[in-house]
DNA sequence: ATAGGGTTAG
């Protein structure tokens, strides 16, 4: 094979900025361009010709055609080459339906044909992307039983496995007796952290990273992000932009993304855009990441304008995934039409059949409109089943609108599919707490207790001097140190003065508590303890950004502005759906959320 | 010679 002969044909160009481009390197056609070469050269049946064709199969877009012509090669090769077999099952993997890989490997199997160190990897690969635990713990079997156990490549797979799996002690347990460890062993780990949430280990484990003499790469920085981006810590997040500015790793656009995510999410909405603006070629994750970044940060208008900008001037068609982000940032920002706008254009404009989120985001919108009847109809007229979390939102809707009807009406639909659910019974005792029904609070709080559902403790976590503090509710005053006892005291005993009335409406005490009690339980909430952590911890003016699991409640919505007046601090606090940035008394959520 | 790890939502 020549590149003469391919000359005709339009080869893919290089990029001049992105090296994960988003197009494969070859087309279907041009991959039977060159196999009509080699077969008029008589060197379509050699090994190298035809492990060559089957990667560019495997690496063409879109892949699925061209993975149709790799399996025909194969069925029609006479002595199909291991590299053949493994490449065929990695893009099985790969795909929408990554069994398929299980089974072409059970056949070759069944045929005692052996695997070797680049089968197995690829075969857990399909296992990762399945879940599938128990088929998993069946090749690491097999792969111990080859005697392949030992291999890098296998044992980065294996924990890449596991963390898929959310199974991450066994990760961790196959990351430790990994005694030669590369680069991709602890990036591996570090994103599986990453990804199950555990932001503070995928820190400590960059730093084992670092004391090991391991010189991280860009994936290990975008782990590294991710991680700043979850716990929301901001100065280890800049310092990792510089250490990437540093070490010119900047120029991937996958590092661009996350770093776009990680000022987002950490508040730091301008920093996003400029890192934004100074990228010159944008790919539909990028802008994704941006739009979400404005819809979190409450810029419902900028986030339309992107999606609009992201269509029309860079030609990108959007994905189910920007959609939700577009809408979210329609609901937040109580754009309404432009919401119904889009919603249409995705049918009628881009041919995308809307997913079950997305007629959430379309019930969330007209929801958190006060438009409680249109969400209703819409989740009665939708052509898919509508799940418990459609029927949840409309709830959520109910809370912040005090209707109690259509909220008992999705009460009943919640119950009936998904039980037990402790946010639900909070969110209609809330309902009912709004509008004064007391009796019916209480027997709300009565069923939970008889049901046994339990509140999920609430978590804040504030960063300060570049480490991660971590307050959790159940434990109450102490387990606190005297340090932050103290402070905690001061900081209630300062909001008293200043007027502040405890707001225990939507404190899910046992119903034979007092009200002494449930006020007791409003000062001990996660993120009063870290602020008033912050404010001991940290010089006069700065800043104070908190991380929390859960919805911020009413009472400490109010606390919150009144001390960003009383000690002139802006508090950037992210619940567990959006920022409220609390600036001399007042909440950039306009009290809605 | 070719075969691994990463980014966006919910």
């Amino acid at each position: 094979m020549t590149s003469a002969s391919l000359s005709s044909s339009p080869l893919p160009q290089p990029r001049p900025y992105s090296s994960d481009s988003l197009d494969g390197p070859t087309t279907l056609s041009e991959i039977k361009q060159l196999q009509a070469v080699l077969i008029k050269a008589g060197l379509a049946h050699t090994r190298p010709a035809q492990n060559r064709l089957v990667a560019l199969c495997s690496a063409a877009r879109p892949p699925d055609p061209a993975l149709d012509h790799a399996l025909l090669l194969f069925s029609r090769s006479r002595k199909p080459t291991p590299f053949m077999r493994n490449t065929i099952v990695q893009s099985l993997a790969n795909t929408s339906a990554p069994h398929r890989a299980l089974r072409f490997y059970s056949a070759a199997h069944r045929a005692a044909i052996p695997p070797n160190h680049h089968t197995f990897p690829a075969l857990l690969k399909a296992c990762s992307h399945l879940r599938a635990l128990s088929e998993g713990n069946q090749i690491h079997a097999q792969a111990l039983k080859s005697g392949l156990g030992c291999d890098i490549l296998v044992r980065n797979a294996l924990i890449h496995l596991y963390c898929s799996c959310a199974a991450l002690d066994h990760a961790q347990r196959v990351f430790d007796k990994t005694l030669e460890r590369d680069v991709v062993t602890w990036n591996t780990m570090i994103n599986g952290y990453v990804q199950n949430g555990l932001a503070c280990e995928a820190l400590d484990l960059f730093r084992d990273l670092q004391l090991a003499g391991v010189r991280p790469d860009e994936i290990s920085m975008v782990g590294v992000l991710s991680a700043c981006a979850v716990a929301g810590a901001l100065e280890l997040g800049k310092w990792a932009h510089a250490y990437i500015e540093k070490h010119q790793m900047d120029g991937r656009i996958s590092v661009k993304t996350a770093l776009i995510d990680m000022y987002s999410k950490c508040g730091f909405i301008d920093r996003a855009l400029e890192v934004f603006e100074s990228t010159p070629v944008r790919n539909l994750v990028l802008w994704t990441a941006m739009i979400n970044g404005l819809a979190i940060n409450g810029s419902g208008h900028r986030a339309v304008e992107f999606f609009d900008r992201m269509v029309n001037d860079d030609g990108i068609k959007p994905d189910g995934i920007v959609f939700v982000s577009v809408l979210s940032a329609c609901s937040h920002g109580g754009l309404v039409n432009e919401g119904t706008r889009l919603f249409d254009e995705l049918m009628t404009r881009y041919n995308l059949v809307p997913q079950m989120e997305l007629f959430g985001c379309m019930v969330d919108l007209l929801g958190r409109a006060g438009r409680l009847d249109e969400a209703l109809e819409l989740i009665r007229r939708m052509p898919l089943e509508p799940g418990v979390i459609l029927w949840r939102t409309l709830l959520g809707a109910c809370r912040a609108h005090r209707n109690v009807e259509i909220g008992e009406l999705a009460m009943k639909e919640i119950q009936r599919r998904e039980p037990g659910h402790h946010g639900d019974h909070v969110l209609l005792s809330n309902i009912y707490a709004s509008v004064g029904r007391w009796e019916d609070v209480a027997y709300v709080r009565r069923a939970m207790k008889r049901m046994g559902i339990s509140k999920e403790p609430g978590c804040s976590i504030i960063e300060v001097d570049g480490r991660i503090y971590s307050f959790v509710v159940e434990d109450a005053s102490h387990r606190y140190s005297e340090e932050v006892r103290a402070a905690l005291e001061r900081m209630t005993r300062r909001l008293r003065e200043a007027g502040h009335v405890p707001d225990t409406r939507e404190v899910v005490a046992r119903v034979e508590g007092g009200e002494e009690e449930r006020e007791e339980k409003l000062v001990h909430h996660s993120e009063k303890v870290a602020v008033a952590f912050g404010l001991i911890r940290t010089v006069p003016g700065t800043t104070l950004r908190v991380v929390k699991n859960l919805r911020v409640c009413v009472d400490c919505h109010a606390a919150m502005k009144l001390i960003s007046e009383i000690y002139g601090r802006e508090i950037v606090l992210r619940d567990r759906n959006r920022f409220h940035h609390f600036k001399s008394g007042s909440c950039s959520c306009g009290d809605h959320w």
